[in-house]
DNA sequence: TACCAGGTTCCGA
DNA sequence: TCGGAACATGGT
């Protein structure tokens, strides 16, 4: 068992969890457990720190997944920067989220069941495809379930998924896990790619349009110069800047010329206060 | 009961 | 190319 122990200014827990960009978490007393693909980890955020619990042979692999080698504070002053009043009170209330560098698999997956659905379905769901046919594992004696593996969800029915309360988009995720399982979609290749061909890509799968392919880009690929734009976000939009766009793409655009390369992060901000926190602006 | 949720596909003009 | 209906399902 190792535990890795930072400040918990740019680093909270619940900030990281709870801004939609991670669906593969349960909490679990004062502290939560998470996993990613195969790996689980508690934590825990107190006054001071935030402390993360994982395998020692894993500590790397966490500190990754978490991007600890990111400084956060800078992108927090660069947030401020902007000196937009609305910016400064989400920066404020989210300068503890980071940026998860997920699985690139398991995170298409859950983006693609994510469309026209609400995140506490989102979680169930994915939970019952570990649950049901993910390898068992042990982590500090629990019994714990890993994400299944793209050939044995390619094996299942549309029945199955039907049951993992995924509606019309099961076929997608069969179709996807099917290409994956043959070789036809190597997600690993792409990432070399520039952001906007990563996207164009993705978006070839069915069931991917412009907002998961964003969303994937960003939590996938790290590439901060992605913008979602879903309800939550165009909201945001027509509410906090005024904004007159109908078409998604557009708005991911305009955002995205504003802030650049700080866009990806700058967006969680947004996302996390407007769902979570929203007084009166 | 109707509307909403981290949207995308499909169809007709 | 563009606008709008259809798509599953649970929560409020």
């Amino acid at each position: 068992m190792e535990k890795i122990i930072l400040d918990k200014t740019f680093f909270s827990i619940e900030d990281t969890l709870f801004c939609g960009q991670f669906f593969a978490y349960e909490k679990s007393g004062n502290r939560y457990l998470i996993r990613s693909d195969d790996k689980f980890c508690y934590a825990e955020t107190t006054d001071e720190n935030t402390e993360i619990v994982c395998n020692e042979d894993e500590a790397g692999y966490f500190s990754n997944f978490f991007d600890l080698k990111r400084d956060y504070s800078a992108v927090y002053k660069k947030a401020l920067s902007y000196d937009l009043p609305f910016l400064n009170a989400c920066a404020e209330q989210g300068k503890g989220i980071r940026i998860l560098r997920q699985e690139k698999y398991e995170n298409l997956i859950s983006f693609i069941i994510s469309q026209n659905n609400n995140i506490p379905r989102i979680k169930k769901s994915i939970a019952y495809l570990c649950e049901n046919l993910g390898e068992e594992i042990t982590f500090l004696g629990e019994k714990l379930k890993a994400f299944p593996k793209a050939r044995v969800l390619a094996d299942q029915s549309e029945e199955f998924f039907k049951k993992a309360g995924l509606g019309y988009r099961a076929s997608y995720v069969k179709e996807l896990a099917e290409k994956l399982k043959n070789g036809d979609i190597d997600l690993e290749s792409l990432s070399t790619l520039p952001t906007q061909k990563i996207k164009e890509e993705l978006v070839k799968i069915k069931g991917v349009g412009e907002k998961v392919a964003s969303c994937v880009t960003l939590f996938a690929y790290n590439r901060f110069d992605s913008f979602p734009v879903d309800t939550w976000i165009e909201k945001i939009y027509r509410e906090n800047f005024g904004g007159t766009l109908l078409d998604r793409k557009k708005i991911s655009q305009f955002f995205i010329e504003k802030f650049g390369d700080d866009s990806g992060i700058i967006q969680q901000y947004m996302f996390h206060y407007k769902r979570n926190f929203e007084k009166e602006f």
